[in-house]
DNA sequence: AGTGTCGCCTGAATGC
DNA sequence: TGCATTCAGGCGACAC
């Protein structure tokens, strides 16, 4: 599933791709997806040329040079493809939206799910945008700091993993890098977000920075062509050292497994969070 | 306002 | 083999 990091290895990759090229038209071959297709959709698209392309918390935004902003968000099973002028093959099941770009090279938004979205923009309204007004600070920006995790956490009673889930505290920590984050800093993700020291906040402020850091790193070193065509290219799956590991030994463990049972798996709002009940407090 | 829960959706994994 | 059930999850929407 593409977290921050792959959001962001899949834009670095768009850049390359297709920033400069121009919009043909946007072909949607159904109606919606999580949401319905804004309306002019095609219309305040077509013909336009593609300034840049940016992050902000897991969306894709498409600056286009009329002013409008096409923003994708890839969900749980979103891949974005690129088709190259050579190629025919017809549409694949679930590619819901195709960007025809000029010269023939396409772009297919491929989503299975159908958690992803796409809506349309403009630079003056995207800070009121449903989407975008509620949203928090991103991880890697001046705006996080300790400090603002610290009153992020402050006075609430939920727990710490969902505290740090909240795009209102800070943007992109999903559940498998909450998981990773709080094994890092060694905090037990059951205790409440208000309970944390002065230096267990500042402890895992640095603990969420160092986990998407080297998830990014992960995704950019191993990604061939940038654009995902597998959905997993990159993934930083293989250095989990909590995460969908229940019952094994974490990192450099020397506990007696038969007695710890090893690392531990709970469900906190409706999601699975892994931990060490011997190494987080 | 803070908190908890639901639902969208399909495919893979599991169970009988 | 086949059918039914369960699970995965980002995050907006809603209920309290």
């Amino acid at each position: 599933m593409p977290e921050l990091p792959e959001v962001e290895t899949v834009c670095r990759g768009l850049q390359k791709s297709i920033q400069g090229k121009k919009l043909a038209r946007l072909e949607l071959r159904r109606r919606d997806m999580r949401f319905p297709f804004p309306k002019n959709l095609v219309a305040a698209t077509r013909g336009a040329v593609i300034r840049n392309i940016t992050r902000r918390a897991k969306y894709i935004l498409i600056h286009l040079d009329n002013g409008q902003i096409i923003l994708v968000h890839l969900g749980m099973s979103g891949r974005l493809v690129i088709a190259d002028a050579a190629d025919k093959t017809p549409p694949a099941k679930h590619d819901h939206v195709i960007f025809h770009l000029d010269g023939g090279m396409r772009l297919l938004f491929n989503d299975a799910r159908r958690f992803g979205l796409v809506d349309l923009a403009t630079a003056e309204i995207l800070p009121k945008h449903r989407f975008f007004a509620h949203l928090g600070p991103e991880p890697f920006d001046d705006g996080f700091t300790a400090q603002s995790l610290a009153t992020g956490l402050k006075n609430k009673k939920i727990a710490v993993k969902l505290a740090i889930m909240d795009q209102r505290v800070v943007v992109g920590v999903g559940n498998i890098y909450a998981s990773e984050a709080l094994f890092e800093a060694k905090i037990d993700p059951r205790r409440s977000a208000g309970s944390l020291s002065p230096a267990e906040v500042k402890t895992l402020w640095a603990a969420i920075r160092a986990v998407l850091t080297r998830a990014i790193a992960a995704g950019g070193s191993s990604i061939r062509d940038y654009v995902q065509t597998d959905g997993e290219l990159g993934y930083f799956q293989h250095q989990w050292a909590v995460y969908d590991k229940q019952g094994e030994k974490c990192r450099k463990c020397t506990c007696p497994l038969q007695k710890t049972g090893g690392i531990k798996k709970i469900v906190q709002g409706g999601r699975s969070t892994f931990y060490c009940p011997a190494k987080q407090k």
